[in-house]
DNA sequence: GTCTATACATTGATAGAC
DNA sequence: GTCTATCAATGTATAGAC
């Protein structure tokens, strides 16, 4: 019966610093980056102090991703609430540190099994999210409804511009602004900018021959 | 001068087995699973040797991706030379191994600058290869040309594809499904099945209301 | 709240023996 | 072609002093 370990409070201006650096790096030098003893001297502080603050690694890296997805869904849920959803949804979605930051989680998840878990349960709250929003505009959009979904829709949206931030990273730009202007045309015909009530008998989206 | 060390040449069946050792490790734990030590333990060798084979453990990364980018150009030739290239190169892009190994070397560029190059170079290829054969399915296919160009409609195919199977492999599967079916419908008014030669004054791409 | 000291595992890389 | 031996560096984690 030693001496138990302490541990510090989660709501500390040292903790949030730590964060702070654990995000950086993750950002500038991938996941691999990031090891107590890195992040302490990053901050300029000493390992031990990281141990404090995260029992381990892995709490580390959690805390971090917690963090992060509670911004998410804070932006997500204002995105969808905005006038044009799909656009929002879009738009944050192509956002380079947001989604640079999903992507090492994701690669991470490959490597820290914990992370999978956490990302498993951030996906269910964000599809709840999108479900009810995207399904107002679609209702109304002059499209066949049972070949686009709400979660056919925003997969691809989310999912496609992902994608491209992510070529970007690693400095592939080929054929992106063509892509960009697909989407934009796609994005104008499901939701139109002036926003109408309703206008079911509108003519369909069509590719302009 | 003391004595200068020795290398092993590049058509070596051991040299080969590390090779696809490390393909695996990075395919099942994330390339942070991958150090001279674990290669080698799991192959039953000692680290020594992987350092008689590679120098660095960048010239070992390297050299895979330069290994994995061949047999994705070979498959994307095959692909892009098949009766319906989009469709084709839509399937090879849903594929999970190949596609989870350009994802872990996409966030290793991240850490790993060196692999960075070598993706760009890559990319490079690979566009050529695309642009040509892309570009004649679209030409006789009843859409806007000036939006649908062979540039944009390969980054939404292949990307769109990275996306899904990337976000399949933490287990996010929601939305998929409705996602595949609506590429599939787009596929089927790019690419038609019986491949007509050229029916330009056939109706335009319309989702069916 | 932060540090020193410490223990121990893992990694990258090399020289030289077999 | 493969191994042993070895080095310094880095990583995780803990106990206890200040």
């Amino acid at each position: 019966m030693t001496s138990p370990r302490r541990f510090g409070p989660e709501n500390s201006a040292t903790r949030s610093r730590l964060l702070d650096t654990t995000e950086r790096l993750m950002l500038e030098e991938g996941y691999a980056a990031v090891s107590t003893r890195r992040v302490a001297k990053e901050v300029g502080l000493t390992p031990a102090l990281v141990h404090y603050y995260f029992k381990t690694t892995d709490d580390l890296l959690v805390a971090l991703y917690r963090r992060s997805t509670e911004r998410n869904l804070e932006q997500l849920d204002a995105a969808l609430n905005s006038e044009r959803p799909l656009q929002a949804l879009w738009d944050l979605s192509s956002d380079a540190v947001r989604t640079g930051l999903t992507m090492e989680f994701r690669a991470l998840a490959n490597h820290r099994k914990v992370i999978g878990v956490e990302i498993a349960r951030y996906a269910e709250q964000a599809r709840g999210l999108q479900a009810a929003a995207i399904s107002r505009v679609l209702e109304r959009a002059p499209i066949d409804q049972k070949l686009f979904t709400p979660a056919g829709v925003t997969v691809l949206i989310a999912g496609l511009a992902r994608a491209m931030v992510m070529e970007e990273g690693v400095g592939i730009t080929a054929g992106h602004e063509d892509a960009r202007a697909i989407v934009e045309w796609l994005l104008g015909r499901l939701e139109p900018e002036g926003s109408p009530p309703n206008r079911a008998t509108e003519r369909p989206a069509t590719p302009p021959s």
